[in-house]
DNA sequence: GTGGTCTAGACCACG
DNA sequence: GTGGTCTAGACCACC
């Protein structure tokens, strides 16, 4: 599990992380239970500033995709649950503008969910 | 077509009207060649500055959804195809971070699809 | 000799009429003496408001590219030899500003003259 | 590298900028990767407003001739290559309207290559 | 420290 | 009346 900044991106750095460690996560590459890198660790190889690193591992933990241990560090949580209707609100909308984006790009709703069903199925098995 | 400002959010404001505008093209609420209001009467009407929606108006200009017109004002392009794929890769990127997290909340494949599908039709028939 | 507007254009209506006459005389499609529609025809037959073509005119006319007769309108000038050096300061700058481009984009001394000679010659014959 | 704004020309302050930039990287004096001045840097010494130096560098880095590193600043982007075809399409009708204003004042083709060629080569070897 | 965003005014070019 | 441009200040997110 290898990050790879963009430091020209306009999405900021510790979201950056966030997403992947998430995107991680789901395509298996990080399992639950699994340990994180050091927040040093990961600034120091990185490039980045500890505090920046710190955020997002907040964030995440905020979110529920890790639990810290004071002792052992960060480790990918297990079982997560977090939204009951199953995706966070504002997740929620972004997809509804995705969708107002492709219905104006001309695309038919197979076509439209055909690109979804490829989002969903595209991150998997990164460990065959 | 009345826009509704989230003054406490954090997204920016210039893409709040963004958004609204492209959902507002994608639900039918705004037609193509409709004309869009003056940048001086949404800033006045909504409590917003000039610069700011200028701001938003030049983005969707920008990305192709809006064309101003030199003589009277804005309004919304015909027939917009953006990107030869359907999608820009923005967007193709937001949607994969989108199906990590379902994902990891649990949904299976279908229902994540259920649920992009709602985003899809959600907008729609605003005019009967 | 028929005029396109794109009124979505960021150069002004007024440019874009006088840019035209004068590739219209460059490709030989204007002939010298030839008489240009007045003022009011072209704006009619155009949906342009009579002080834009008026200010084109003007334009054209302060830069010797053509000449008004009170009697009988406007017509193409004769002979028109405008500076010294041959190309007008601003227009010596405009070539040196996408020069620049041009290098910058990767393309060589020669690459770039041959897009020169083709701009040179592209407007010719029109009147076979 | 030190930028020298006409407050009374007729091109916005902003784009002059711009093309200073631009001519900047063609003749050598910017090289790739090398930093832009703040904008609040450039804004005072310049004597010109923050926003406008800002519009400056957002449509710098639009157009790709620069990057903005979320960590340190603006800097010039390495290895640019813009258009398929060479030359943005604007440029090419600009240089074509050139080319129609050099016929018209009687330089033949090879008197206006050569003043493409002069345009081309004059910006070089600033750093000898 | 940086750029990103926003405000409240103003002037001008264009049509 | 329209958008385009600019100013002088301010706050905030990010690093």
């Amino acid at each position: 599990m290898l990050l790879r900044m963009d430091f020209a991106s306009e999405t900021p750095i510790y979201l950056q992380i966030r997403n992947q460690v998430v995107q991680g996560i789901a395509s298996g590459a990080l399992q639950p239970g699994e340990r994180l890198p050091t927040i040093r660790a990961l600034a120091d190889e990185s490039g980045i500033n500890m505090m920046t690193v710190n955020k997002a591992y907040q964030l995440l933990k905020q979110e529920g995709y890790i639990e810290t241990d004071r002792r052992s560090g960060a480790k990918v949580a297990g079982g997560v649950r977090l939204e009951p209707g199953g995706l966070a609100p504002r997740s929620r909308e972004a997809l509804r503008l995705i969708a107002s984006e492709a219905k104006i790009a001309g695309l038919s709703e197979d076509q439209f969910l055909q690109l979804c069903a490829k989002a969903y199925t595209s991150g998997e098995e990164e460990r065959p």
